[in-house]
DNA sequence: ATCCCGAGGG
DNA sequence: CCCTCTGGAT
């Protein structure tokens, strides 16, 4: 569906304000290559930045590289990334994205996004986060919780499914804003729209926020 | 009780 | 579409 000339005036107005307001905002996760951006975001599902920080500078002093992470047993991971919440599941599938990116790429992380959502343990949104952070290539927008919920809030998107609430913002944000974008959302969703109390009087995008009443 | 930069499976 | 995985913070 093709996005009228309104939506994507709305949608470029709060992009001039995110910019503004946010100009920079960028990834408040710890990381010194882009492997270690892969594994901090696989662990920040359902998790804050901060306690993913926490967590990896014990894993990436110890298992700094994919090979080092494909050496580990599940349970030295486990206890490792425990206090980042779904331990089992991320220390499997850190575990096994590591043995798979020695095998099928001597450790180095593809540059397509297929290719990396068939790593265990990456989806749309990681994939999205390694290209567009770590490389600089737009291959989508990073739609997590705060991305979704505020896009739904400001009524650039309406769909609840974050696949779909991509699509929306795709349709609406210039391509070279689908980085940034994200970026500034998460930043105004910590500072300002809180998904449970949001500040919407020291908000500067509430006069043109239809939110009242919106979830 | 609800949410945090989700993904995979049924 | 739904459910589950899990701990920490508020």
């Amino acid at each position: 569906m093709a996005a009228s000339r309104e939506e994507k005036n709305h949608a470029r107005r709060v992009v001039r304000h995110l910019a503004k307001h946010y100009a920079d905002a960028e990834c408040a996760l710890n990381y010194d290559s882009p492997f270690q951006l892969l594994i901090a975001t696989i662990l920040s599902a359902q998790c804050t930045d901060e306690r993913v920080n926490i967590v990896t500078a014990d894993l990436f002093a110890q298992y700094p590289t994919a090979h080092d992470l494909a050496q580990a047993t599940q349970k030295q991971v486990e206890k490792i990334v425990k206090s980042a919440g779904f331990y089992r599941a991320k220390a499997k599938n850190i575990r096994n994205c590591a043995k798979q990116l020695v095998e099928k790429y001597d450790g180095e992380i593809p540059l397509e996004l297929e290719a990396l959502t068939a790593l265990p343990g990456v989806g749309r949104k990681t994939g999205n986060v390694l290209l567009g952070t770590a490389f600089g290539i737009p291959s989508g927008v990073v739609v997590d919780t705060h991305v979704g919920r505020i896009s739904r809030r400001l009524g650039i998107a309406f769909e609840k499914d974050p696949v779909k609430v991509e699509r929306e913002l795709m349709a609406v944000l210039p391509k070279k804003e689908w980085i940034y974008y994200s970026h500034r959302m998460i930043h105004h969703g910590r500072a300002i729209c809180d998904a449970r109390k949001p500040l919407c009087e020291d908000c500067s995008m509430k006069r043109f926020c239809p939110r009242i009443g919106v979830k």
